[in-house]
Parts: C-alpha cells; structure tokens; sequence
DNA sequence: TATTGTTATACTCTATAACTATA
DNA sequence: TATAGTTATAGAGTATAACAATA
C-alpha cells in the first residue's frame, strides 16, 4: 500500500472535475448535474418510484423529493400515484422532460468524448471494474449500518 | 467506446459512497469528509495561502473562505496576514487541528484500508493513473475557460 | 492592471426526525 | 410492524458579482 492519501484523492479530484464541467456545460439550459442524472434514470425506464430513483441515483428519500419538487416546477418530471400501492408514487418524464434531457445529452458528449478518450477501450473496461470494485467495497461497510437488505430488488 | 453512460455513472458511484462513508464515519468527530480534506492539506505544509489552499482542495476562493470560517470557529485553523505580501493570508493548522487531524487520520484508516484492498498492488498504481488521466482530459477542457493559466506554480 | 481575499446573496444537495397513510 | 413518502428544519458546499486593498 502505497501513499494512503493518493487514491482518495484522486478519485475526488476525477469527480469534481467531472461535475463541475457537466455543471458549467449544463448551466444554460438551467439544469444540473445532478438532476441530469436524475433524469437519465428515468430516460431508461417508464416510471420508477422515488425510492426506486433514490436507489438508482444514490440518494437519500428527502434529497430525491427535493429535486423531484424542483423539476416538478420546471415541467421536466411528473408524479402520480401508483396503481397497485397507494402509498407509493411513480415518477416520469414528461414530453417536456424527454426534449431537455436529448438536449442535455447532446451538450454533454462533448465531456464523455474526453473522459473515455483518455482511456483506451481496454482500460476504460478495466477502470469502470476498478471503480465498481471499490464502490462494493465501501457499501459492504454501510450494510452493517443500514436496516433493509431485503427490498433491493432493482 | 462502449455504453456511453457507464464510466460516468461509475465514477459517481464510487465517489459518493466514499464520500458518505466518511461523512458518517466523521460525523461524531463534527468535522465533515470535505473539512478533513483541508485539514490534510494544511497538515502537509507549514501554511498556504488561501488561493493555494483552494487549488489543492478544488475549491473557489469563496468556498475556502466559507470553510475556514467554520474551521476558525471551531479552532482547527488559523489565519494570519502573509509576510511579504499584505493581500494574502497564510492558513495553518492550530494545536487542536492537529490533533483532530491525528484523530480523524485514524479513524478513516478503515475506509482507507477498503479501497485499498478491493484493488492490488499494481492494480491500484493504474487505477491512480486513470483517475488523473481522466481529470487531465477535463482539465485541459476548462483552461480554455479560466482567466490564468500563469500562477499555477503548486 | 492584475491579484488576494471579502461580502452579500442565493441555490442545490444533503440529512434527520417526527409524521401520515398504506401494506 | 414495516414501508413510501412528506414535512420541517438545518447546514454544508457552491458560485457569482461587486468590492477594497495591495502588487
């Protein structure tokens, strides 16, 4: 093991320039990273339940209903109650939604083009597993914290 | 290039869940996973200025100053006006943030300790050359934006 | 003129805890 | 009893723009 502080800290430096650039590129058609990915979540699927989204997008219930809240007011996500469980809600793009988010994906080739460019097609493979290795790595961690292990049928 | 979406996505995943796992880790030390990041970026030097600080940690001028405020209050950190140059302030870490720092070096040791063993030797000497070859490709994106390319004598 | 840092301000994401309604 | 989502609330980090002091 090595300098124990270089890992962490690449691994931040990487995601913060990820974001911010994604932040920076998005910044005029008013939306954010983060609620881009929020968006892409639901661009794969019909409808997902906000827990459902929050599990997607690693997010907490209260943080999801806060950008479901603000993307509700820009038309982009729409919410309605489920058909077989009252108690739970699915969340969809709206037609307005569905346009923004080809926007959003088109403005942000450009920054894709650079992260996978750096990588050979090789390595890109090899570091998605790296990554996806430590991510399993640190959620054994919380298992032991969390109290639900058995609903994580997504 | 493969699914355009799973690099990013990846990279996220295992940004946050470190993040959050130390952020809970923390949590009863009152000190958050960014605070530590500038903690141990001052344990590394004597003093820095604030513009340096914030280039180590990948913060705004305006972000390091609302950091420290909340530091300063809680007596890790210490600023004082710079010797040769009267703009700038130097920042260090006072006694108690030293020792905090000692004390939260060691309670992330077990974080640390899990990144590290998900990958092996060799495996994470590459993964720490993706991670900055990733950011390096995004870098080179923003400079094109930024002011000055001049000072960045870090 | 350019740079260091401050101030004012605002917004997003985050998290916790108590709560309602439903399963 | 457990789960889905809401509400109230609070705090951290972020960013921008205008500003003062200094280089």
């Amino acid at each position: 093991m090595q300098n124990q502080r270089e890992l962490p800290i690449a691994l931040r430096r990487a995601y913060l320039a990820m974001h911010r650039s994604t932040d920076h590129v998005f910044a005029k058609y008013e939306v954010t990273a983060d609620q881009f990915v929020l968006l892409a979540a639901l661009s794969d699927d019909q409808a997902l339940t906000q827990r459902q989204l929050g599990l997607r997008i690693s997010s907490d219930p209260s943080t999801v209903r806060a950008m479901l809240v603000l993307l509700e007011k820009k038309g982009f996500v729409e919410r309605k109650s489920h058909a077989a469980d009252a108690r739970a809600k699915t969340v969809s793009l709206t037609p307005a939604g569905k346009r923004k988010f080809n926007q959003l994906w088109k403005a942000g080739q450009k920054i894709r083009k650079q992260m996978y460019s750096a990588l050979g097609p090789d390595e890109t493979e090899q570091f998605i597993e790296f990554l996806n290795r430590i991510t399993r790595s640190l959620d054994n961690n919380r298992e032991s914290h969390s109290k639900s292990h058995t609903t994580l049928k997504i």
